[in-house]
DNA sequence: AATTATACTTTGTTTTTCAAAGTTATTTGT
DNA sequence: ACAAATAACTTTGAAAAACAAAGTATAATT
Protein backbone atom coordinates (compact mmCIF):
# COMPACT_ATOMS: atom_id res chain seq x y z
CA UNK A 1 0.00 0.00 0.00
CA UNK A 2 1.50 2.90 -1.34
CA UNK A 3 0.59 5.97 0.74
CA UNK A 4 0.01 9.44 -0.62
CA UNK A 5 2.14 12.05 1.21
CA UNK A 6 0.17 15.25 1.65
CA UNK A 7 3.67 17.29 2.51
CA UNK A 8 4.40 16.53 -1.26
CA UNK A 9 1.37 19.58 -2.43
CA UNK A 10 2.51 22.55 -3.06
CA UNK A 11 -0.06 24.78 -1.58
CA UNK A 12 0.99 27.71 -3.65
CA UNK A 13 -0.12 25.57 -7.38
CA UNK A 14 -3.34 23.51 -4.72
CA UNK A 15 -5.68 26.23 -4.32
CA UNK A 16 -8.20 25.97 -6.71
CA UNK A 17 -8.20 29.39 -8.36
CA UNK A 18 -4.51 28.98 -8.63
CA UNK A 19 -4.61 25.42 -10.31
CA UNK A 20 -6.91 26.62 -12.97
CA UNK A 21 -4.24 29.41 -13.51
CA UNK A 22 -1.49 27.24 -13.74
CA UNK A 23 -3.29 24.59 -15.75
CA UNK A 24 -4.42 27.06 -18.29
CA UNK A 25 -1.30 28.66 -18.73
CA UNK A 26 0.48 25.47 -19.26
CA UNK A 27 -1.93 24.55 -21.48
CA UNK A 28 -1.55 27.77 -23.67
CA UNK A 29 1.68 29.63 -23.21
CA UNK A 30 0.43 33.04 -22.37
CA UNK A 31 -2.73 34.63 -21.63
CA UNK A 32 -3.94 37.50 -20.56
CA UNK A 33 -6.09 39.06 -17.78
CA UNK A 34 -9.44 39.49 -18.82
CA UNK A 35 -9.30 35.74 -20.69
CA UNK A 36 -8.20 34.39 -17.35
CA UNK A 37 -10.52 36.37 -15.45
CA UNK A 38 -13.82 34.68 -18.30
CA UNK A 39 -12.53 30.96 -18.59
CA UNK A 40 -12.04 30.79 -14.48
CA UNK A 41 -15.25 32.73 -14.26
CA UNK A 42 -13.99 34.41 -11.11
CA UNK A 43 -14.12 38.60 -9.99
CA UNK A 44 -11.86 40.33 -11.06
CA UNK A 45 -10.00 41.16 -7.72
CA UNK A 46 -9.91 37.37 -6.75
CA UNK A 47 -7.73 37.06 -9.70
CA UNK A 48 -5.66 39.76 -9.26
CA UNK A 49 -4.94 38.56 -5.73
CA UNK A 50 -4.08 35.06 -6.62
CA UNK A 51 -2.06 36.22 -9.83
CA UNK A 52 -0.04 38.20 -7.37
CA UNK A 53 0.57 35.07 -4.82
CA UNK A 54 1.73 32.93 -7.92
CA UNK A 55 3.79 35.87 -9.43
CA UNK A 56 5.44 36.24 -5.27
CA UNK A 57 6.76 32.52 -5.46
CA UNK A 58 7.86 33.22 -8.84
CA UNK A 59 5.61 30.63 -10.69
CA UNK A 60 4.53 33.30 -13.27
CA UNK A 61 5.48 36.73 -14.80
CA UNK A 62 3.11 39.21 -15.15
CA UNK A 63 4.14 41.99 -18.16
CA UNK A 64 2.27 45.33 -18.21
CA UNK A 65 1.94 46.99 -21.53
CA UNK A 66 -0.90 48.90 -23.55
CA UNK A 67 -3.02 47.00 -26.56
CA UNK A 68 -2.95 51.08 -27.86
CA UNK A 69 -3.87 53.10 -24.76
CA UNK A 70 -5.65 50.53 -22.67
CA UNK A 71 -3.80 48.58 -19.80
CA UNK A 72 -2.65 44.67 -20.88
CA UNK A 73 -1.49 42.35 -18.66
CA UNK A 74 -0.05 39.32 -20.17
CA UNK A 75 0.60 36.34 -17.95
CA UNK A 76 3.35 33.55 -18.79
CA UNK A 77 4.68 30.80 -16.82
CA UNK A 78 8.45 31.15 -15.66
CA UNK A 79 10.73 27.60 -15.67
CA UNK A 80 9.97 27.63 -12.15
CA UNK A 81 6.42 27.54 -12.60
CA UNK A 82 6.48 25.25 -15.16
CA UNK A 83 9.04 22.72 -13.09
CA UNK A 84 6.24 23.25 -10.10
CA UNK A 85 3.45 22.41 -11.67
CA UNK A 86 4.98 19.22 -13.32
CA UNK A 87 5.89 18.46 -10.05
CA UNK A 88 2.68 18.79 -9.08
CA UNK A 89 1.13 17.04 -11.33
CA UNK A 90 3.22 14.17 -10.63
CA UNK A 91 2.12 14.36 -6.74
CA UNK A 92 -1.47 14.22 -8.39
CA UNK A 93 -0.46 10.87 -10.28
CA UNK A 94 0.80 9.35 -6.98
CA UNK A 95 -2.41 10.05 -5.30
CA UNK A 96 -4.20 8.81 -8.03
CA UNK A 97 -2.38 5.71 -8.61
CA UNK A 98 -2.33 5.09 -5.04
CA UNK A 99 -6.17 5.58 -4.38
CA UNK A 100 -7.38 3.14 -7.18
CA UNK A 101 -10.27 1.95 -5.65
CA UNK B 1 -6.46 21.50 -26.22
CA UNK B 2 -9.28 20.01 -23.46
CA UNK B 3 -9.54 22.48 -20.23
CA UNK B 4 -9.80 21.52 -17.11
CA UNK B 5 -12.74 23.33 -15.40
CA UNK B 6 -11.76 24.13 -11.74
CA UNK B 7 -15.72 24.15 -10.82
CA UNK B 8 -15.39 20.45 -10.86
CA UNK B 9 -13.19 20.64 -8.08
CA UNK B 10 -14.81 19.34 -4.79
CA UNK B 11 -13.77 21.93 -2.32
CA UNK B 12 -14.74 19.69 0.56
CA UNK B 13 -11.87 17.15 -0.09
CA UNK B 14 -9.42 19.27 -1.83
CA UNK B 15 -7.95 21.09 1.25
CA UNK B 16 -4.76 19.54 1.92
CA UNK B 17 -5.01 17.69 5.28
CA UNK B 18 -8.78 16.60 3.76
CA UNK B 19 -7.64 14.91 1.33
CA UNK B 20 -4.89 13.24 2.74
CA UNK B 21 -7.59 12.16 5.35
CA UNK B 22 -10.18 10.37 2.26
CA UNK B 23 -6.93 9.02 0.58
CA UNK B 24 -5.69 7.15 3.63
CA UNK B 25 -9.70 6.25 4.39
CA UNK B 26 -9.67 5.10 0.64
CA UNK B 27 -6.92 2.58 0.91
CA UNK B 28 -7.32 1.53 4.51
CA UNK B 29 -11.32 1.67 5.08
CA UNK B 30 -10.83 2.75 8.78
CA UNK B 31 -8.63 4.70 10.67
CA UNK B 32 -8.35 5.66 14.37
CA UNK B 33 -7.73 9.58 15.26
CA UNK B 34 -4.39 8.32 16.69
CA UNK B 35 -3.03 7.16 13.71
CA UNK B 36 -4.55 9.90 11.12
CA UNK B 37 -2.74 12.23 13.52
CA UNK B 38 0.67 10.89 13.33
CA UNK B 39 -0.22 9.74 9.72
CA UNK B 40 -1.05 13.21 8.70
CA UNK B 41 1.52 15.11 10.89
CA UNK B 42 -1.06 17.51 12.00
CA UNK B 43 -2.26 19.20 15.11
CA UNK B 44 -4.97 17.03 17.12
CA UNK B 45 -7.37 20.46 17.23
CA UNK B 46 -6.34 20.56 13.36
CA UNK B 47 -7.48 17.47 12.65
CA UNK B 48 -10.43 17.17 15.06
CA UNK B 49 -11.91 20.20 12.88
CA UNK B 50 -11.01 18.63 9.52
CA UNK B 51 -12.83 15.38 10.60
CA UNK B 52 -15.90 17.12 11.73
CA UNK B 53 -16.17 19.09 8.23
CA UNK B 54 -16.16 15.89 6.39
CA UNK B 55 -18.56 14.49 8.76
CA UNK B 56 -20.76 17.40 8.57
CA UNK B 57 -20.57 16.51 4.36
CA UNK B 58 -21.16 12.94 5.17
CA UNK B 59 -18.16 11.49 3.53
CA UNK B 60 -17.37 10.25 6.57
CA UNK B 61 -19.06 8.72 9.67
CA UNK B 62 -17.31 9.06 13.25
CA UNK B 63 -17.86 6.02 16.29
CA UNK B 64 -16.67 7.15 19.47
CA UNK B 65 -16.31 3.97 22.11
CA UNK B 66 -13.73 3.26 24.63
CA UNK B 67 -11.15 0.90 24.61
CA UNK B 68 -11.28 0.05 28.60
CA UNK B 69 -11.80 3.29 29.58
CA UNK B 70 -9.71 5.58 27.07
CA UNK B 71 -12.11 7.31 24.24
CA UNK B 72 -11.33 5.39 20.99
CA UNK B 73 -12.71 7.28 17.89
CA UNK B 74 -12.96 5.30 15.22
CA UNK B 75 -13.68 7.07 11.75
CA UNK B 76 -14.86 5.48 8.39
CA UNK B 77 -15.71 6.12 4.89
CA UNK B 78 -19.65 6.51 3.91
CA UNK B 79 -20.85 5.42 0.55
CA UNK B 80 -21.17 8.78 -0.35
CA UNK B 81 -17.53 9.74 0.77
CA UNK B 82 -16.07 7.16 -1.71
CA UNK B 83 -18.24 8.25 -4.52
CA UNK B 84 -17.25 11.52 -4.18
CA UNK B 85 -13.65 10.73 -3.64
CA UNK B 86 -13.70 8.84 -7.14
CA UNK B 87 -15.00 11.82 -8.61
CA UNK B 88 -12.57 13.94 -7.49
CA UNK B 89 -10.25 11.65 -8.34
CA UNK B 90 -11.48 11.55 -11.76
CA UNK B 91 -11.22 15.20 -11.98
CA UNK B 92 -7.83 15.13 -10.88
CA UNK B 93 -6.87 12.67 -13.76
CA UNK B 94 -8.50 14.87 -16.23
CA UNK B 95 -6.27 17.54 -15.12
CA UNK B 96 -3.35 15.55 -15.34
CA UNK B 97 -4.41 13.97 -18.77
CA UNK B 98 -5.20 17.94 -20.33
CA UNK B 99 -1.89 19.53 -18.55
CA UNK B 100 0.55 16.23 -20.03
CA UNK B 101 3.30 19.07 -20.84
C1' DA C 1 0.11 11.83 45.61
C1' DA C 2 1.85 14.34 42.00
C1' DT C 3 3.40 14.57 37.35
C1' DT C 4 3.05 13.05 32.73
C1' DA C 5 0.56 11.09 28.94
C1' DT C 6 -3.57 9.95 26.02
C1' DA C 7 -7.52 11.24 23.40
C1' DC C 8 -9.84 14.25 22.13
C1' DT C 9 -12.95 19.25 21.79
C1' DT C 10 -13.41 24.12 22.14
C1' DT C 11 -11.76 28.59 21.57
C1' DG C 12 -9.21 32.20 19.72
C1' DT C 13 -5.74 33.83 16.46
C1' DT C 14 -3.65 33.92 11.99
C1' DT C 15 -3.99 33.19 7.21
C1' DT C 16 -6.53 32.84 3.04
C1' DT C 17 -10.11 33.81 -0.04
C1' DC C 18 -13.07 36.67 -2.12
C1' DA C 19 -15.85 40.62 -3.65
C1' DA C 20 -17.04 45.56 -3.18
C1' DA C 21 -15.22 49.76 -3.89
C1' DG C 22 -11.61 52.64 -5.82
C1' DT C 23 -8.47 54.27 -9.78
C1' DT C 24 -7.44 55.63 -14.32
C1' DA C 25 -8.28 55.77 -18.93
C1' DT C 26 -11.69 54.83 -22.95
C1' DT C 27 -15.52 54.42 -25.56
C1' DT C 28 -20.43 55.43 -26.46
C1' DG C 29 -24.60 57.94 -26.52
C1' DT C 30 -26.99 62.49 -27.09
C1' DA D 1 -18.69 68.39 -26.08
C1' DC D 2 -20.34 66.36 -21.88
C1' DA D 3 -22.15 62.81 -19.18
C1' DA D 4 -22.66 58.00 -18.60
C1' DA D 5 -21.11 53.55 -19.23
C1' DT D 6 -17.25 50.21 -20.07
C1' DA D 7 -12.56 48.25 -19.54
C1' DA D 8 -8.72 46.76 -16.97
C1' DC D 9 -7.06 46.45 -13.31
C1' DT D 10 -5.56 47.28 -7.71
C1' DT D 11 -6.60 48.11 -3.01
C1' DT D 12 -9.25 47.39 0.94
C1' DG D 13 -12.22 45.22 4.02
C1' DA D 14 -15.11 41.42 5.34
C1' DA D 15 -16.13 36.48 5.55
C1' DA D 16 -14.37 31.94 5.76
C1' DA D 17 -10.86 28.53 6.50
C1' DA D 18 -6.87 26.67 8.76
C1' DC D 19 -4.43 26.01 12.59
C1' DA D 20 -2.57 25.63 17.32
C1' DA D 21 -3.02 26.71 22.22
C1' DA D 22 -5.67 25.86 25.92
C1' DG D 23 -9.21 23.12 28.13
C1' DT D 24 -11.52 18.57 29.70
C1' DA D 25 -11.43 14.06 31.30
C1' DT D 26 -9.27 9.85 32.24
C1' DA D 27 -5.20 6.76 32.66
C1' DA D 28 -0.59 5.45 33.43
C1' DT D 29 3.89 6.31 35.65
C1' DT D 30 7.20 7.66 39.29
Amino acid sequence: MTLFDIHQIDETIHGRVRLGIMAFLAASGTADFTSLRKHLAVSDGNLSTHLKKLEDAAYIAQHKSFAGRKPLTQIELTPQGRTAFLAYLEAMSRLVSASAM
